[in-house]
DNA sequence: GGTGATATTGCAATCGATTGCAATAGCTGT
DNA sequence: ACAGCTATTGCAATCGATTGCAATATCACC
């Protein structure tokens, strides 16, 4: 014999174990008030005790609410890389506690292999009240597809104030200039900026290199801009050429990612190239391992707990109708060996 | 004025336009052969023009299928961080392609806020038709607890052969072999185990580390093995510590993660201990930064990629009725510079 | 005792799609 | 012309919970 598959139990189950109609057991377990509080606890405890979960799926249905929000994380249509980057991932924890906490599922996609159209996919389909995009590139044509559709969405990036969405995003300038000017001011004269300037955050973090450089009288160089994918290998091979073709005198390296820098390092040190007396070497993100490699790295750390909070946030008082509206997160510098030189 | 909100589409609006009834057009869009191939046609290409889509909702209820897998990502209840452990994240990564390409939408949960019993939330409720469970710890109470109900599930842990329930896993007592007998042919005479040992896998590990020890006539000596969190930065204070209570002359250490060997690494070059030539250093899982530390990280190589779709494989079997069966995955040393002396 | 107000409860429709079974139309063969 | 098939299509029930509205019970007060 053994156990029977004991069937699930639905609310009218637990209405006719407690004696009353389901209206009366739907409404005495969503606590409405209006109804007597000994019937409800009765059927309250009905519940509990045949362990009764209420069907999703067809409150669902009838709510027209799925209280599930769809995360997807974008990748750059060349690397198609799995999940990798740990600044993503960092927000990505962020995010997924935070909507736990509110109350909602999280629906995790990668693009990597979902349908084309996500408005479809998710929203009309009524799987998720909601989307948040994270990941390289708010210029894709598919996040330009939901800003006409009426979906709830946010989007991780670059706000620049005249986006039709809502942006959250770091303050990419500010944080390289910042980075930029700590390079300057420990003595370096020819920095080079490793990043891809096709993603828009990461043009706004040259642009910050560029103001940097001209606040200090130096004009910046287009031959020292890399394009360089978010990886710790692309950021190590473009290092190598760029050492192998000895962009004159190099003394300093501002890479737009962490894991970048960490490639570009190790680039150096395998050259024999010292960090940070001969080449200054500052990254972008602070994730976790940053602070553990050798020489630690310097940074630009993003607040990723306010990111997320603020994405989730800003995406359910959307979908509770206010307005969608961007916002610029604050950035810190932060100081390790990678590049201070003692004076 | 605006654009009217465009009311979605249901399928009785597809089927009104279509010149069908409502269950002529579900077969139509479900290529279901009954049907004529011209009114098939046709409801297909209306449906196609008006972007309609079924509501997966309904769809659920009426069918009793979600299509959803439930993926938690289980946490020590002692550190309860976010998601950070790059070697979870990947295999993550994985199941998340592989369900998609399956069909199957994925629904992500961190332990940390979730509801305490997975089974009536997710379950129960369901919101999904199975669970993976990945993270630390399949000696949690609440993975016993599903293993009694009839929920499909599989745990990413290590695999026993007696468990009740399916677990996928590394060979891990393997893999710890493989790195500790390769420090000792390095020339390691006395090896510290950086891990907690409290986690099945952990212990496995801790076991390969005694197998190779025995092997080579060694007596594993207890004070060597060091119960540490999955962190860099506890790799980095157990290793201070190890080193200021002067551990006896150590040559060489096995972390039980990358994250783990980073932090020791860390610690050892500051205290000026040259890496490998003083002390020879290994670690566990092979995650993208391993390659690019200085120097770079001689580890074990967990098959993310096999482990991913075996899991999401062996937990679709379930759903079909298929047994549930264990399974362990081969590892494989990969050589690089903390551990490599030159002879 | 009658009347109106208030507190509780139940009826029945509804959310949108799927599917067993019945109904109809068109055809074949005798 | 009629019985017997097959090919298509539609009817209506169903999945499980929520909720507007009506119904009943209870009570206070004149």
């Amino acid at each position: 014999m053994g156990i029977k598959p004991a069937k699930t139990l639905t609310l009218s189950d637990i209405a006719r174990l407690a004696g009353v109609s389901e209206s009366t057991a739907s409404r005495a377990l969503r606590d409405n008030p209006v109804i007597n509080a000994q019937t409800r606890e009765k059927v309250q405890q009905i519940a509990a005790e045949h362990q009764f979960k209420v069907n999703a799926t067809a409150r669902s249905l009838r709510t027209q609410k799925s209280h599930t929000i769809a995360v997807i994380i974008l990748f750059d249509a060349k690397t198609q890389q799995t999940i990798t980057d740990p600044f993503l991932l960092d927000i990505l924890g962020v995010i997924a506690d935070e909507l736990t906490r509110q109350g909602y599922d999280m629906l995790l996609s990668t693009s990597k292999t979902t349908d084309k159209d996500w408005r479809s996919y998710y929203f009309d389909s009524k799987r998720a009240d909601g989307l948040i995009v994270i990941g390289q590139g708010e210029h894709d044509e598919r996040v330009e597809q939901l800003s006409s559709a009426g979906v709830p969405f946010v989007v991780w990036g670059a706000p620049t104030g005249s986006e039709a969405f809502a942006v959250i995003g770091s303050d990419n300038r500010q944080g390289a200039t910042l980075a930029v000017s700590h390079l300057l001011a420990q003595g370096c004269k020819r920095i080079a900026f490793l990043g891809d300037i096709r993603h828009t955050e990461i043009e706004m973090r040259y642009l910050g290199y560029q103001d940097a450089l001209q606040a200090a009288g130096i004009k910046p160089e287009p031959l020292l801009q890399l394009n360089t994918d978010f990886t710790a290998q692309a950021g190590y091979v473009q290092t190598q050429q760029a050492l192998f073709k000895q962009l004159g005198s190099l003394d300093g390296i501002f890479a737009a990612s962490d894991a970048i820098a960490m490639g570009a390092m190790k680039a150096l040190l395998e050259h024999g190239v010292s960090v940070p007396q001969q080449v200054a070497l500052v990254g972008f993100d602070d994730i976790a391992m940053s602070a553990y490699c050798t020489p630690s790295l310097t940074t630009v750390k993003q607040d990723t707990q306010a990111g997320g909070k603020l994405l989730v946030a800003q995406l359910l008082g959307q979908i509770n109708g206010a307005k969608a509206a961007s916002q610029l997160l604050p950035v810190k510098l932060i100081e390790r060996q990678s590049s201070l030189r003692r004076s």
